[in-house]
DNA sequence: TACATATTTGTAATTATTACAATTACATTA
DNA sequence: TAATGTAATTGTAATAATTACAAATATGTA
């Protein structure tokens, strides 16, 4: 369910949240950042371009955008909260070393769930941690 | 791999970490209480006990033992970090509304990771969240 | 354009977690 | 058992993320 800027706005519309610069910026930024940011990197660079955004701004616009189902909230670690365009599921996989956040595919509903049959679920997340594979080389080099 | 007490005590010992009162205080209670607790719940009731326990303490001691790969940290909500004892995998639900945390069976290892080829994967997180039968029942009876 | 409403700002408060130095307990060896 | 070195614990203070809230501002609509 990838989906356009456009559609993005309309969806917002629909739904009665409001189209406000700020909080079209910060979706902007998401839908052209697929680092999975911080609230804090976010914040830095969105700065740069408009020098009176405030970081309790770009906290609300996110939790607006989450309530309309459009952004993702990714809790992997403690002390960063990261944020993420609602897209078809997928995993996030954590590297320990350099901290990037990586997706893959993954069909979570395939999976039983035993012991959940009379539980609303209404969110699915898988996170795996480890080394990624530049990381996995450095070590290597350094032999 | 569901240990015994005594078992535990082996394995830090094994692993060189030292077995320190407080230290199996804290494992005990995980042992016991199996509602993944988070530091604050652990403290106030360790407090109650050991008059003299500080709360640096358990987090030392949690990341001593997670260190040891006894403990599991579970982040599936920013500000409350929950501790585990460490078992088969298994998913986590977390019920939005009453904020109970329950485990579910889950083989992990049986979906397909593709674009995970080349990374070394050392850890797997499964949480849903949604609503729990106790909830939905309550919401029922108000309608 | 004017109005009612929603958003943004900025500051202050709250909370979880960590850092660190001083104290205390532990286990080992003489 | 006493002495010794190491590791654990404590308590306070610092850090950092997040939230609350009231005043100022922007937004969409009539």
């Amino acid at each position: 369910m990838r989906r356009s800027f456009d559609d993005m706005k309309a969806l917002l519309k629909q739904r009665n949240i409001g189209l406000s610069h700020h909080r079209l910026k910060v979706l902007e930024y998401l839908a052209e950042h697929h680092c999975h940011p911080t609230v804090e990197q976010i914040y830095a660079d969105l700065h740069k371009e408009i020098a009176t955004l405030s970081k309790t701004t770009v906290y609300n616009s996110l939790h607006a955008l989450a309530e309309a189902g459009l952004v993702r909230i990714l809790t992997i670690e403690d002390n960063e909260t990261r944020y993420d365009l609602e897209t078809e599921t997928h995993g996030h996989f954590k590297c320990e070393q350099c901290g990037a956040i990586f997706n893959f595919t993954i069909d979570i509903d395939a999976f039983a769930t035993n012991g959940l049959k009379h539980f609303d679920i209404r969110e699915k997340n898988v996170y795996f941690k480890g080394v990624c594979p530049s990381c996995l080389h450095k070590a290597k080099d350094n032999e």
